[in-house]
DNA sequence: CTGTTAGCGCGTTCAT
DNA sequence: ATGAACGCGCTAACAG
């Protein structure tokens, strides 16, 4: 017969379907309705009868297995993190989407947490990560260059480690660990010599806050380039653009006025260089490439929308997010992995050779 | 004595700490311990003397409680679940910020899910976040129009809701709940208005999936305003432009050949605006706003840096995501809530007045 | 193959 | 104010 107990009516009992209640409904123990619905260690080593009256009784009874409960009996869990600055910003959607796919192939969940740019909330997102034991983080976020808080970092990630975690950074954290690195100096040292080669002598740059090492790599790689070019840059020529599109609209303002000299902008990350091309375009009345070259650093998706569309540095930026979440996978090794993900010059119309 | 156990080497054991071995090391038993450490129920009834040693062993240890016992000892977790089709899209990357802002401020952890607009993907989600315990769960997502999936998704809601789970929707799901709803009717409505004041008497469309209720609202509410215009719309002056860039970009060049005589587009979505805006200016060689109008909805962050600056109706995402989450934390409500967001048109320069 | 038993780590009575 | 004991729901030995 279909159902073993027809008669017993399907009400659900108040609260959560427990493992028991639907062990009882099909008349077995709760073990084997455990080894049914989970099939433990490869083999269903469940008689096919019963194994059907479980599957049933789960159905009829919407029963889902109790996560907490699971995780504490078998001490581990199917949940990772992903801490980034902000998921509004495309830059880190990307990469969190590039994670999630991945996860999502292999039936995990992902707790995602925002810092909004706050390291002392990075620790604690941590630490509560390492509470909820989710196998692995990828710290997403770029990294604080500040000597105190990497101390602290470092502490806080051994302590997962001890437990049993994983962690995997994207770029420069000051940690021991999986890291997939994105070639930021590289990267800028490309969008300098690209310049160059136009023709472009003097240089501009809208740089982001210091303490974070992305900026500090890609500012890095700028003037490595400029230096090796034999090019200088004064202190008038560079300006923090605070990393957001308006900031960088002002601050390209600013930096137009103190150095009116300039024919080529290095803007440090793409939403500021739409910060900046608004600025020269409807503030200063520039216009570029024509007057001014400008490029940029990620190639988000928007890029190619802007007006001029931008040169930028492209970053593999979904790839980033999902060879982090693969290092996640194929679980901790000995030494620590790096990987090394390149950036490439996407060149469109808001580059052209230098006025003369 | 600052420590109560100086001569005790801190030598943190293999694997997680647990709240028995801080009791051990603070000398008292596991209730004082777990007292000490949560303050159960109001009053911190612990001694000052005691609750200090625990509270230092803890710290020593590096002790994070194990949130999946906390979770079945409670039987109540501290995460929600957030479920859009895609957090790459700056829709609803928004929107997600939005609720994990709200989340931060009252210490939640937000489960992040993303379906890629695959239904099935969100029962599964949906059935998995029940599993974990999630308190509440925002379906951010369009929801979909479809009779078998609605029907799924409502006994799959239900059964959540029996588990003390609590659902809230934004837009239209089809199901009962507490649900944000932007107003995509009188949004659609408000940019066909716009246009009809500027002297445009002959429409496009470019739409998206009709299985998403997203789509059918804001169509509805162009097509009802066109028709209260006393205007029509034929078949050849609608098309579906597969709401990515890409795919309206094909899709306007499509429209246009077909239906040569519009004067004004409404795009369903900026992120498809920004494709029909390409499609216009490179492919066809048309001039926004001079030849013929555009415009968009949503008002995401990048509309205002387009070529031209686009035209569109504003839709407070942050504020969705945001009110989605104050309604889980105000818990369930014996009738479902509704809370209506307006939507603004924000004119810039992509809309003017039809060409004679 | 299946049932019984014993934890997993924590919160929470109930005594003291 | 503190400790002992039990139970949350599930998996993992251990017996049959």
């Amino acid at each position: 017969m279909p159902n073993p107990t027809p008669d017993t009516p399907v009400t659900r009992p108040a609260g959560p379907v427990t493992l028991q209640q639907v062990a009882e409904r099909a008349g077995v123990s709760s073990a084997t309705a455990s080894r049914a619905l989970h099939g433990s260690s490869g083999t269903r080593i469940v008689g096919e009868e019963l194994r059907r009256r479980v599957l049933d009784a789960a159905r009829e009874l919407r029963y889902v297995s109790n996560a907490p409960a699971q995780a504490l009996a078998r001490s581990t869990t199917t949940v990772v993190g992903v801490v980034v600055h902000d998921v509004a910003d495309p830059y880190f959607a990307a990469i969190a989407a590039g994670a999630m796919g991945v996860a999502r192939e292999h039936g995990l969940l992902v707790m995602l947490a925002a810092t909004f740019r706050d390291p002392e909330l990075e620790l604690d997102y941590l630490g509560r990560l390492r509470a909820q034991r989710a196998r692995a983080v990828v710290l997403a976020g770029s990294g604080f260059a500040d000597r105190e808080f990497t101390r602290r970092l470092a502490a806080e990630v051994d302590a997962y480690r001890a437990d049993g975690g994983h962690v995997v950074a994207v770029g420069a954290h000051g940690i021991a660990s999986d890291t997939v690195r994105p070639a930021n100096r590289a990267g800028a040292a490309l969008a300098v010599r690209h310049l160059y080669d136009l023709g472009h002598r003097s240089f501009g740059i809208v740089s982001g806050p210091r303490t974070l090492t992305t900026v500090r790599d890609r500012l890095d790689g700028a003037r490595w380039q400029l230096r090796s070019l034999g090019l200088g840059l004064l202190p008038t020529q560079m300006i923090d653009g605070g990393f957001t599109r308006e900031h960088a609209r002002a601050a390209a303002r600013t930096l137009l006025a103190r150095a009116p000299e300039l024919t080529a902008i290095v803007v440090l990350n793409d939403l500021m260089a739409a910060g900046v091309l608004a600025a020269l375009r409807d503030d200063l009345g520039l216009r570029v490439p024509e007057q001014i070259s400008v490029v940029g650093f990620d190639d988000l998706p928007f890029a190619a929308d802007l007006n001029p569309p931008l040169t930028t540095v492209r970053l593999p930026l979904a790839d980033i997010g999902a060879r982090a979440m693969d290092m996640i996978l194929t679980g901790p090794t000995v030494e620590p992995r790096t990987l090394d993900l390149d950036t490439e010059l996407v060149v469109r119309s808001s580059t052209t050779t230098a006025p003369r």
